[in-house]
DNA sequence: GTGACTTTGTGCATCCCTTCACAAGTGCGT
DNA sequence: ACGCACTTGTGAAGGGATGCACAAAGTCAC
């Protein structure tokens, strides 16, 4: 019926970002020889509540058996083909500093549905250079890679002040998925989709909460709760 | 007024995530010599609407002039006092292979309101080895770290089958607050704070919508626009 | 075959966040 | 001194996501 639909349009945001965590639980499930969960468990598994697992897998259709649970193969087979992962896309790693060699090195990009098949920077002095069991190229291989090697995903593992640039070039040759580690916003067309991974962010937003809740601490000492007379 | 309550307590999460975004806009408008921005510009700079800035601002309080803007320095400095960034949070690195090496070398860290205290890993053969400047420790130094350097927030950057691990160790030294890196789900109490980056997590979103843009691509070759006919 | 038990899928209410639109407030030119 | 142009801060409306609670649907034991 509309499973089909359903599956290819509708699905909310919120719910997509979640994807990634549950078919990480099943994996782990199917490699301790369990083939069957309920939304319970893996909820559990994931980080969620059972209730928000059950909305966001019912929106890929209906794989589940009442009274039994979900059959991890065929749970992870379809959240796979929901994102897309049952092809292998071809990913290229701009900028080969300190993070660009650890995210080429990093075993996680190959696991599942990800394919490296490049490593890129704008210094020639590093072109050419061996990084792991590849060799460094050149920016200009760009739009051989797209349209050779349907080359559909970009990381950008460049300083700040270089994002900017290498996103354009990224645009120019065809590019319009990109994952930026860079600490800027990339200004790019309507039709590219931009996520940023920024651990200074993330460090900011915990320095918020651990300010707060030393903060509270020594507001407890004078007022129990409630508001601050003034 | 209730101003200072607000910049303590009611700041929703959703805000407080996009304020280090504003505050490096502005660090940058700074160093390019700007000492004043609308809220529409910044906005720009940022990434976001311009009304949500504002409302984002407004949780901090009124720090701005009507039919002129914000000043640059004063807006940065508030923010970085409503993240807690005044101060210089310690910061432990677990886990030296590949990332925990490129982290280690970040100067994302350091810029500023964090310092890296001290590098660690399980692992004996590693421990003592120089990384940059700094020399790895044994996880046994944890409670001192806490104790003496009033560590608070930890990074871990091991493997996701240690990553458990690391995090009991963590909190159970006293640390409250966690930046995951690896591909798995934390199980901690409920006052320790714990984010999560992986990398893979934002690949496998990216492919999602790459996909359904190849989908729909095939599908407008037979029908244009609106529901599919069945 | 039947009944008791288990678990999914989902309508509904609630909450939070975003967006809109404008009154209130500020500076500037005249 | 006064009006004009501009921008902030915010109530109100709209949209989305979350949590609840339960009917629907299946299994298992006997």
């Amino acid at each position: 019926m509309s499973a089909d639909v359903a599956a290819r349009r509708g699905i909310p945001d919120a719910s997509v970002a979640r994807l990634p965590g549950y078919l990480q639980a099943l994996t782990n499930l199917a490699e301790r020889g369990i083939s069957s969960v309920s939304s319970e468990e893996l909820a559990a598994a994931a980080g969620v509540s059972s209730a928000k697992l059950r909305k966001d897998l019912s929106h890929l259709g209906s794989y589940g058996v009442r009274g039994v649970g979900y059959e991890v193969d065929r749970l992870a087979y379809e959240i796979s083909t929901a994102l897309g992962l049952t092809q292998d896309w071809p990913v290229a790693i701009v900028g080969m500093g300190n993070l660009g060699r650890a995210l080429a090195a990093y075993s996680g990009f190959t696991t599942r549905g990800f394919n490296v098949i490049a490593l890129l920077d704008r210094d020639e002095a590093i072109v050419g250079a061996p990084v792991g069991d590849r060799t460094v190229r050149p920016m200009g291989d760009l739009d051989a890679l797209v349209r050779d090697d349907r080359l559909a995903i970009g990381v950008i593992a460049t300083p700040a002040d270089s994002a900017q640039d290498v996103a354009d070039r990224l645009v120019e040759a065809g590019v319009r998925s990109i994952l930026n580690f860079a600490p800027c916003v990339l200004d790019v067309p309507d039709d590219v989709m931009v996520r940023k991974v920024d651990m200074s962010t993330e460090l900011q937003i915990l320095a918020f909460h651990e300010q707060r809740r030393t903060g509270e601490l020594d507001l407890g000492r004078t007022a129990d709760v409630g508001e601050v007379a003034l």
